[in-house]
Parts: structure tokens; C-alpha cells; sequence
DNA sequence: GTCTATCATGAAACCGGTTTCACGGCGGGG
DNA sequence: CCCCGCCGTGAAACCGGTTTCATGATAGAC
């Protein structure tokens, strides 16, 4: 009742400019409003608005001109239910507080921000089932594609989930090269952050560890041990200690290490959180960092840079990744392919891992 | 044609178990295919999922059993429409790269992933004529609800384009009193700041401020005035140094006001990232912190208790305002109240700013 | 034993668009 | 001059749900 009532003021009030003040009390417009106004069928509408056909430029101009002053807004849900299409993409992250995470999030909504596409955010924990979970939910939310950042789900367990969908794998490699990924070399960043301090001189180089579970950590472990072997040292056990990429597991690593009178000249950290815990951690024992102690990190998160004294970290461009996500999903929604990259990280040296005198 | 013959799948060769290997090639299943196979019509289909009314438990049975078997995921964009309400609070972040509103954003991802609502970004980039574009997008996807996160839209501006919808300011406060915010009492923080330096002994304390046009940095501008003030001090204008919430700014602040030969015994910093450039130049020209010169930030981000020495700061806390607001907006939602919050920071102090002897 | 209130249920309308389809008009070819 | 094909257009079907409405059945009241 109310409802009709509404209607015919979208028609008639609205057009004789009687009621504009109290415009958002009414019922929103609709595609019908300016049909009526412009005398034209609904579907015309659609077509003007967008471009689908040809129609003849005078009623285009009506239809144009009440779009403009009924201020129409189309019902975003509508089309999508419609047309198939969403215009969003879904983003399964995986919230553990990390930086580099953090920052590839940042980056995709920054990246996504010029387009037509709108990120939908679940987050999966980091856990399975919750991962499952929040995949399900943006499947259902019928997103257009889903860009996967991290997590532990088998690339079969989420084309399960997925279906027909494009799927874009970030700060993650693909175990069946069934989608596209974007990820770092994480075991040559290891390796080249360890290659760079035994080259200074170090010869007994700690490592705290991330998570064990983890694919990167895993991945800058082995690049680690591999450089170490190589430089013609063994491996010691003892020279490792386990983390989880918090600050904190980085002051208990070194706490750990000197409880235990490990003799250490260098300390490679499975991220630059870990690095800076270290770094608390050995000035509080009385150590100089680099003079006693070297310091090398991985992240090369904003931060780094002004550590004191600057922090030596493996670059991994999380922001860039998550732009350069953005950036290919539109391709992948676009029928264009994009394949995989993997981006070599660099190694940026600073004063933390100086070359001792 | 095709579409019909996997209709038809739905109801038979699934239920028969032939097909299920190819499921997901299948068009997705709707209540109508439910409908179908469990025998009833598609109302009774929606009173079982939703409960909105009673039904005959064996039906009942029947349409829970079917659901499950065919795996059957609601459409979310359908239910949209046809009921109103989207599940989704849109969120207008202002993408400038400071911690302090990513954090924000991370904590409102986190707090929202329970509840059956979801985030949708979109970014205002700090700029007036984006954010309401960003805004309006949101509208258009029919949220049910806006989180605004900084930003220089009045609420006038805002509320032009939301209309009914129930807004949440962030990290803000609401000129009109119109919305309820969660907002940090930005000039306490920085009079506890300055006052704190000024008890420990510091009579010329420099500043380098945030963006002038940004009211938090406003704001923490005149709490520093006022502690100094108050201390019966004159405010000596050559002790400001303008900054743009940057590392990058606490550089070339720290850098001015020692090429202007200005003496200082202690910095406040507009944020975190500004200290770290300043503690960073000072380490440079060989002035030590604390001895030589004392500094405190603004945030009391995760890094800051790692830095040598650890950074006395305004803690501001971020993540947990992200987090806050989700239960807020999802309070709005639920037609309760929210009174709006002005958090008070609190002062954390480190070594970087320890009593001199 | 009626009459009425209650209840479960299916048909149909609806949300606001897109897309198919059929029809009338018009131009060109034979 | 007629026929065919193309073009612009409106009606109607459709997307996949929710919600109203009408109906038949059942139960309770008198």
C-alpha cells in the first residue's frame, strides 16, 4: 500500500521536484521508475544502461536523463542474480596476525579498489574446517573467483568446493598446477640470507624456526640446512630452535639458545617479528648486534628499515603480491589466462649483518 | 536444453548416486530441486531451512535429508533480494598504508567472522570525491550496514547516501552526534605524552607532526600544546616540524630540526612510523636514545615494543577497535543500541623515554 | 453434529534486474 | 511489387529465493 504509494511518487513527485528533501525516506528506485518516467519498457532501460543493444538516441536520452535525475543506483544484488555474475571476488585469508599477510590484504583491496570487482573477506584460521567454512560461505555468496592467500586446504579440496570457479593461489604454490599461483621462493631466500652470512664470516649461524606445520617455514628451513651443507659445515641440531613467526618466539629463541650455552656469531629468523624479538632479546643479554651477533630476517616488512641498526631481511613484496593478485583475477575474470609466477625474493642487506672487522 | 537434462540429474542420478564424481560440473542445486525430490513445494522447502513456521516433522525429515544429499548451499544473492537484507556490512577504509588502520580492517575482518555477516571493502583513498563513490558502491550492493573508518566525510555526506542504514564511525568521532563512533581521545593521548616528558625532566620537547589537514594529527597537536602550556613553558613554534604519519617524515624531521641547529632533549612523534624514522636519524647524527634525546610515538604498534630501545608510545588499540566494531555493527543489526565510546589511549612507557639520571 | 478457529501447505506474487522471444516496420534484392 | 531479412522494441520468462494468500483439513467449542 505504502509501497504503491512510494512508487507513484518516484514517478510523479520526484519528477516535478516536489519531495527531493526527503529523497532517502523513499523506496529506492528501480529500473521500472524509469521506464515509467521515460515512457519506455523496462527492458529498454536495460539495454541503455548497458549498451547491450541499439535504441533509438531519443528515447537513450530519456532514459539517461530520468537515470540521472530519479538518481537511480542499480541493485547490485539483482544483476548478480540475474546475470551469473557477482562482480566480487572472495578472499579466504588465513588471520594469524602476521604482517605479511596483513599486507597482502591490504594490497588486493587497494588493487581491486580501481575495478569493478569488490572483495568479500572470509577467514579460514588457519584451520581446516574453517577454511572449508569460509569457502563455502563466499561460494554462496556467489563470488566471480576466489584468490586463496596461505592457508592449508589441498588445491582438490577447494576445486571441490569451487567448482567451475577461477581460483588464484597467493603466498602458496599449487601442489597440482591446477591454478594459478603467486608465490616466493621461499627456500632460495633461506638459502640466500644463509649464504650471505657464512660469506661474512659466520660459521655457526642459529636459526629460529617458524611453525612447523607451515609450508614457508618449512621451505626456509631446508633453504637454510642447504647452504650450510654446502659451505662444506654439518648440520647441528642444537643451532635450531623452534618458533611460530611471533616476536615473542624470537626472544625466547635466543633466551633458549644462551640457556642452553649455544655459541652463536649469527642468527637467521623465520620472519622479521621473529628478528626483531631476537634482536630485544640479545640486547638484553649484552650483546651488540652486528658486532657480536648478526641479524638476518625474513619479510622485509616497512619496519625493518629503522630498526636499530637496520635489519637485514629477505624482501618479499607482500603488498605488490597482493596488488599483483588483484590485478591478475581481473585477467582470470576477464577469460584471459595468467600463469603462475613465481617471484624470487631479495635479499636486502643493512647494518644487522654487517661484515664483521 | 542443457540446463534442463542437469535439472534432471539433480533430481535422479544424484539421489541414484551415478553421478556424483562429476557433481560439481552440475548446475548448482536449489530449493526447487529439494522441492522435487523430498515431494513437497518449494515454501515448505524455505519454512524447513528457516524455520519461519511449523511443518509436519516427517516433511520435515524428508527435506533436511534431501538437503544434505544434495549437498545443497542457499544462494545467497536470491535470498537477498527476495528478503531484504544481504548479510554483508559494507566498509569504507581510507587505504594510506598506516598500520593503524590496517589494523583496523584486520580486526574487523576477525570480529565479523563468526556472525553470519560478511565484509565488503572498499576504499575511500583518502580523497572526498572516492569515498563517496566508494560509499555509493556499497549501497548499491545492498549492504545492511556501513562501518566508515576514518575519512573526511561529514555525516551529513554520508548519511545522504546511506539513508536508513545504521553507520558505525571508527577511529573517528561524528560531528552531528548523528552515528555512534568508537573513537580514541587523540589530544588526552598526546597531553599524557608530552606531560609524561616534561614530568622527566624535558623543557624543550619536539614535535613532528601528522598531515595538518587530518584531524587525528590536529588533535594530537593541541594535546602537546596544552601539556606544554600548562607547564608554564612558551610554545616555541621552531620545535615543530611537519610530517606525513610516515617513517619517511620522522627522518627528515629529526634531520630539519638539527640542520636549524634547534635544541631538543626529547621528540614526540605523531605515530609509531615517524618515531622509528626519528629514533633511526638520530642513531645517524650520534645522538642516543634515551641519554641524548628522548622519544615517544603514537599507536603502540606490535613492532614498537621491539625496537632498541623499546618505544615509549600512545597506545591506541587498533585491532581490538576493528574488533569492537564488528560486535557493534552487529548489535546495529540486531536493532539493539550502541552508545558510542571515546576509548582513552594509555600511555606505555619504555626505555625510550626513561627518566634521565 | 454443526460452526468456527487453527494449522499445515501449495500456488502465486514478489524482489529488481537480464535475456529470450516474437512482432511490427522498414529497406534492399529480384 | 513482393518477399526476405534485419532492426528496434515490449512482453514475458527467468535467476533463486521469501512471503503472502487461499485452501483444505483438523480440532475444539457449543
Amino acid at each position: 500500500m505504502i509501497d504503491r504509494f512510494i512508487r507513484q511518487c518516484n514517478g510523479l513527485w520526484i519528477e516535478s521536484g516536489f519531495c527531493r528533501g526527503i529523497l532517502h525516506l523513499m523506496k529506492k528506485v528501480t529500473i521500472q521508475d524509469i521506464a515509467r518516467v521515460s515512457g519506455v519498457s523496462k527492458s529498454t532501460v536495460s539495454r541503455v544502461l548497458n549498451g547491450t543493444a541499439q535504441v533509438n538516441p531519443e528515447k537513450k536520452k530519456a532514459v539517461l536523463d530520468a537515470t540521472k535525475r530519479l538518481g537511480f543506483q542499480p541493485n547490485v544484488l539483482a544483476q548478480s542474480l540475474a546475470s551469473g555474475r557477482s562482480s566480487s571476488v572472495g578472499v579466504l585469508t588465513q588471520m594469524i596476525g602476521s604482517p605479511f599477510y596483513d599486507a597482502i590484504s591490504q594490497g588486493l583491496i587497494a588493487g581491486l579498489s580501481g575495478t569493478n570487482y569488490s572483495p568479500i573477506f572470509a577467514d579460514g584460521r588457519w584451520e581446516k574446517a574453517e577454511q572449508k567454512d569460509a569457502l563455502n560461505a563466499l561460494v554462496g555468496r556467489r563470488v566471480d573467483g576466489v584468490v586463496v592467500i596461505g592457508g592449508t586446504l589441498s588445491s582438490a579440496q577447494v576445486s571441490k568446493i569451487t567448482g567451475e570457479l577461477p581460483v588464484l593461489l597467493v603466498a602458496r604454490k599449487c601442489d597440482l598446477n591446477q591454478y594459478p599461483a603467486i608465490s616466493v621462493n621461499n627456500e632460495f631466500g633461506a638459502y640466500q640470507a644463509t649464504k650471505h652470512l657464512l660469506e661474512s664470516g659466520h660459521q655457526r649461524i642459529a636459526l629460529i624456526s617458524g611453525l612447523s606445520d607451515h609450508g614457508d617455514a618449512k621451505d626456509r628451513f631446508k633453504g637454510f640446512q642447504r647452504a650450510v651443507l654446502e659451505a662444506g659445515l654439518s648440520f647441528e641440531e642444537r643451532l635450531v630452535v623452534d618458533g611460530d613467526f611471533s616476536a615473542e618466539s624470537g626472544v625466547k629463541g635466543i633466551e633458549t639458545l644462551l640457556a642452553q650455552g649455544v655459541e652463536f656469531t649469527a642468527v637467521f629468523a623465520a620472519n622479521d617479528l621473529t628478528a626483531y624479538g631476537a634482536r630485544l632479546a640479545l640486547s638484553r643479554a649484552g650483546l651488540r648486534v652486528p658486532e657480536d651477533v648478526a641479524v638476518v630476517g625474513f619479510d622485509d616488512q616497512m619496519e625493518s628499515q629503522y630498526m636499530t641498526p637496520p635489519l637485514s631481511s629477505v624482501r618479499q613484496p607482500a603488498r605488490e603480491m597482493g596488488e599483483r593478485a588483484a590485478e591478475a583475477m581481473v585477467q582470470l575474470l576477464g577469460e584471459a589466462n595468467f600463469e603462475s609466477i613465481e617471484l624470487v625474493p631479495e635479499l636486502v642487506i643493512r647494518q644487522s649483518s654487517e661484515v664483521r672487522r
